[in-house]
DNA sequence: TGTTCATGCAACCTTTTGGTTACATATTAA
DNA sequence: TTAATATGTAACCAAAAGGTTGCATGAACA
């Protein structure tokens, strides 16, 4: 089963709307309509991101009624985390750069 | 004075190639040139996407003789890492969420 | 002084992105 | 059953992104 991922979870982070979508989530689960309400973009231009966000794991929907429901699923921000983590020892301290090196002297 | 700000972190990272070369200028600084060996792609191209992270202050650029050599500037992903620590709440631990609930009673 | 090397910039091209409107479909309410 | 509501999909569009080639400029070397 070729799976083409056409989008990662770096450029669903790139739109600030789609940012946006991810915070007013944290908050609490919404319908793409509520969603909707809070942009100055059409429905169905919010339905494309959300699309993305969903493609990226960062949110997940539940069909209730006729009404979908999107939450906040921040796990697939864990990607994010853990790209950053390589950075850290740059700006952190002298002993996390030390910690670094220490980590992977086996290779 | 208006200085349009073309790009945001996110979106400098949002591309492969920057991301990889963030992470070549993080062993040593280069040269364009040095840099461009990197990647099957023109060295302008290359000129490009440096530009961006410089704007970005992803990287600095500093001139040597007829080079010009670029090192990263990690301190700009900072913004990254201070943007995903709003999301570290949901993933960590109950504890953790009572901590930001605490911390933000104020408001 | 030429010549070579490193880079920048302008012009151009193609694909992707973020948006629109119009229409189709599914669920709930009257 | 009919009407209203919530969402999805297709077709389209303009602007941005990522790439190219060609030429200009500035520094180093023979």
């Amino acid at each position: 089963m070729i799976s083409e991922q056409r989008h990662d979870v770096f450029q669903a982070i790139a739109d600030p709307t789609r940012r946006e979508m991810l915070k007013i989530l944290a908050d609490k689960e919404l319908s793409v309509t509520m969603i909707s309400n809070h942009f100055p973009i059409s429905r169905t231009a919010v339905s494309k991101h959300l699309k993305i966000l969903a493609e990226t794991n960062l949110v997940r929907s539940e069909k209730v009624g006729k009404e979908k429901r999107y939450q906040l699923q921040p796990e697939g921000l864990l990607e994010v985390k853990h790209w950053l983590s390589f950075y850290e020892q740059f700006w952190d301290n002298k002993i996390s750069k030390l910690k670094h090196l220490v980590e992977n002297e086996s290779e």
